[in-house]
DNA sequence: CTGAAAGCGCTTACAG
DNA sequence: CTGAAAGCGCTTACAG
């Protein structure tokens, strides 16, 4: 027999209301609760005992336990978002996108690794015990792949390549990688350097190898070394950009292309200090077309990737999948746009 | 009756692995199965049992059903954090030293609202109906304390003037704002700008008041209007700052302080771009000290704020609080420092 | 060393 | 219109 009232005490914490306090109080059933505070009393439940019951709610601050009715229906309102790399402002605009289109339908609940690091399967075991209704995987890595025949709805975002283990919404990152890779071939440029993320995600790779595919196909090498990479940070890109642009420069690069914005704004700082002039010296562009992309000195040229889209899209996949709907629905790809501004010498 | 199976099926998903599943293959009761996953066979089951049990639990890929267990022993092993501002690279650093404190103990689940809104007592009413083990708020709007007397541990963060309501744990950002004013009092300014963030947490609160009572107290002045406030992003602030800047600028203007460190960040860049020179016609400085502050050009005079010793500390006295020790605890205030550096003229 | 059984707080057919 | 009861999948004293 388990401890009578363990269940519910916190130590130096009150007791918590259940339905069976609001049941006394209102002199009903904790059936009737139930009905009442879930707001399922079409018509069969009378006036005044809805009234008395919600009385009794209003006044213990009844709050229905998600942990036990979720056990009862076998269900939960609730979604996980797992993802890298928090403090990327793509990241932002990607969850303020997802909350659009969950609405008021599931709550958002994020879980995050520590910068540069890499969800792992062990994390999302975890994530699947407390059985949410769904999981929004946000860049994972391949290795995380296998795991992903659980038994709860699962959509991946940015995430090329990996649309067999599960339903994802990606990005067409590489027509904009090519772009970019004509405009600076256009430019002239026939040197260029890519300075990477360190997170080993697929949509990372797949910037680099679509723009330096095209790039090569357009006359353009890469020097052979220093690879350059750094986390998404302003100050890590700027310091990796110090140490590798001596080499870069021996070997007559003068354009920089960053696998993200963030990226690409240290380089811009970096640039700046050593006295590298952007884009006369050195052109710069990035990935993602972060609104500031706009107003940096000197603006940024950026592959636009639609943030929000993204997370309005897996959103909707995925509650299409919890809801029974459109299982075998095809993986969506959005596409990506070049946005030509100073840092790649627009204005010349 | 309850549908039979039905709370463990997700449409188009196959049934879900439990324990009776696992004891039926291992030819032992639940009860068993229960010990054994949890690891709290002491001695109490027999090494054969325990093998056959762990080969069922490979063999099904098993996981405890959190819901279950968390209902059945009233507790559960997650932490939710609650905060606004998701982007500003001050929380990722926070969320760094909770999770170091939080260490295997309890998984790390964040609610984080839109850039510049703040958690309502409706959200954390519903975070709270989750039953997780404890709830960490990020600079909470003074309105959501009346909800704090609930049954779950509650631990604020950067919430000064909020520990009667729950423990907290909070930067003594007066003194940093003070020793700021003190040096821009010392470089000779006479009137100071002050870039305010929207959010209206009273950390952002105290520290303009601080800053602005000592500037006060030391002669200097601040124009009456404009009023200057944007959201923790640097574009937004930038174009904030040139909005304000001709009229701070005729109101005679040197100095510009600034609510977080990303604010200030937006000021430098505008001002660049507006041909004021840092710190020769404008002196600016902000609050947090992120690792860029020490690289950016010219480099930002700021407050420190120990984001990451505040994520531990909060944590560590979460965990108390749920462990049922130290429910008196005082709440800890971690020291503020002013580092110089070349935005305000640490080289003049 | 092991299992039967009660209980956690809900939800939901079912009987009345 | 309302309540008694079974069931969700665990955990934990207790009996053997």
């Amino acid at each position: 027999m388990a401890i009578p009232g363990a269940a519910s005490e916190i130590p130096g914490h009150p007791p918590r209301v259940t339905a069976a306090m609001v049941a006394d109080r209102a002199g009903v059933s904790v059936a009737t609760v139930s009905l009442v505070a879930s707001g399922k009393t079409g018509g069969r439940v009378s006036a005044g005992t809805v009234a008395r019951v919600r009385g009794a709610i209003a006044d213990l601050n009844y709050v229905v336990n998600r942990v036990a009715s979720s056990l009862a229906t076998g269900s939960s309102n609730f979604v996980i978002l797992v993802a890298p790399d928090i403090s990327n402002p793509f990241f932002a605009r990607v969850i303020t996108g997802v909350r659009e289109s969950l609405g008021s339908s599931y709550q958002l609940l994020l879980s995050v690794t520590d910068s540069g690091q890499m969800p792992r399967e062990e994390n999302v075991r975890e994530l699947l015990a407390f059985r949410p209704a769904g999981l929004l995987i946000d860049a994972p890595s391949p290795q995380l792949m296998r795991y992903l025949g659980a038994d709860v709805p699962i959509v991946l975002l940015d995430a090329p390549g990996t649309q067999n283990f599960a339903p994802a919404v990606n990005l067409d990152v590489v027509h904009g990688a090519e772009a970019l890779a004509v405009h600076l071939a256009e430019r002239g440029h026939r040197h260029v350097g890519y300075l990477d993320s360190v997170t080993a995600a697929p949509t990372f790779e797949l910037r680099r190898t679509a723009f330096l595919a095209k790039a090569e196909s357009r006359g353009m090498t890469r020097p052979g070394s220093p690879r350059a990479r750094s986390t998404i940070d302003v100050g890590s890109a700027a310091e990796e950009f110090r140490k590798v642009w001596p080499a870069w420069d021996r070997a007559g690069v003068t354009a920089v292309v960053c696998a993200t914005d963030t990226h690409a704004y240290g380089v811009l700082q970096a640039a700046q200090s050593l006295g590298v002039r952007v884009p006369e010296d050195l052109a710069v562009a990035g990935f993602d077309d972060l609104p500031y992309s706009a107003m940096s000195q000197p603006s940024l040229t950026s592959v636009e990737l639609p943030a929000r889209k993204l997370g309005r899209a897996a959103a909707a996949l995925l509650t299409a999948l919890i809801q029974g709907r459109d299982s075998t629905s095809a993986s969506p790809l959005l596409p990506s746009r070049l946005t030509i501004r100073e840092s790649t010498g627009d204005s010349t």
